[in-house]
DNA sequence: GTAAACCGTGAACCACGGTGCAAGGTCAAC
DNA sequence: GTTGACCTTGCACCGTGGTTCACGGTTTAC
């Protein structure tokens, strides 16, 4: 198969194919003799398998490690146990973080809403945020 | 006050407040004879505005965006009350987001705890990602 | 007078996951 | 024989919020 029919087939861009070779995370395939890109059904397989780990949160890095156990012989199943572990903590912690920040914006605009506009001076530059409580993190 | 002056004060990296002297976040100060950068009293006022900001969730863009309204001398009041309500939706899309992630991500969990290593085929790379049911979309 | 601590500039670099572009080669249909 | 769709490469760029570096001038303390 030729890139773009591999494209086609696993609904990935043939750009980013590319790219997932370059990133190690496919094996430079066979060329043919013009030079093009020839897959094997395997690749994708692959490409399905990346998407769906990236579906399930795990970063190209960490997907990379997951293929080069495989690619080493070696069943990754315990490796990617510990990565959803891992991930569902990272979720978890994301969870809480945004839970406070939920509050603190609840807590602004309700402020927001009591304070006059007439009284807002020029050296707070906006009295709602003026004087946060600061209580979380940002981050979106 | 000198950049390391309005730093110290404001816990700043000196870096940062040059930073955003160049996205327009701060205005250029006075330069004294030496080239320094000499700030008024209101510089200091103005990075902590930033930060509060940036802990409610906003981007500098957006922070950018309220100080050019109160620069040119209107309250941005309204403005911050409509960047606010934005940011509240966004954060709840991202929690959506999330629990669907840790959804995904327990099943995916409990699912591999059920399986045997001994199982896990070639072609499929691991079987606990294998055939996930793809519910959520990633990013942490 | 000299060493440390400060200041200046511009530019490159970090993660993250790609996307886009330019300049060219190849192949099938018409 | 030419049009169009495909392929190749390498490099630059996107957003986000900075950080680090190289290289040089200035000020302060001793």
């Amino acid at each position: 198969m030729r890139i773009g029919d591999v494209a086609g087939v696993a609904g990935v861009p043939t750009q980013t194919i590319r790219f997932y070779e370059r990133r190690g995370l496919l094996p430079p395939p066979q060329r043919r003799a013009n030079g093009y890109r020839d897959y094997e059904d395997s690749a994708v397989a692959r490409l399905r398998f990346i998407r769906r780990s990236q579906a399930a949160g795990l970063t190209l890095m960490e997907v990379s490690s997951v293929l080069a156990l495989r690619d080493a012989g070696d069943a990754p199943c315990t490796h990617v146990q510990s990565l959803l572990a891992a991930k569902l903590a990272e979720v978890r912690d994301r969870q809480r973080e945004l839970a406070a920040l939920e509050t603190e914006l609840e807590a602004l605009i309700t402020r927001g809403e009591e304070l006059d506009p007439a009284d807002c001076s020029d050296a707070a530059i906006c009295q709602i945020i003026g004087s946060a409580t600061s209580t979380g993190q940002a981050k979106i």
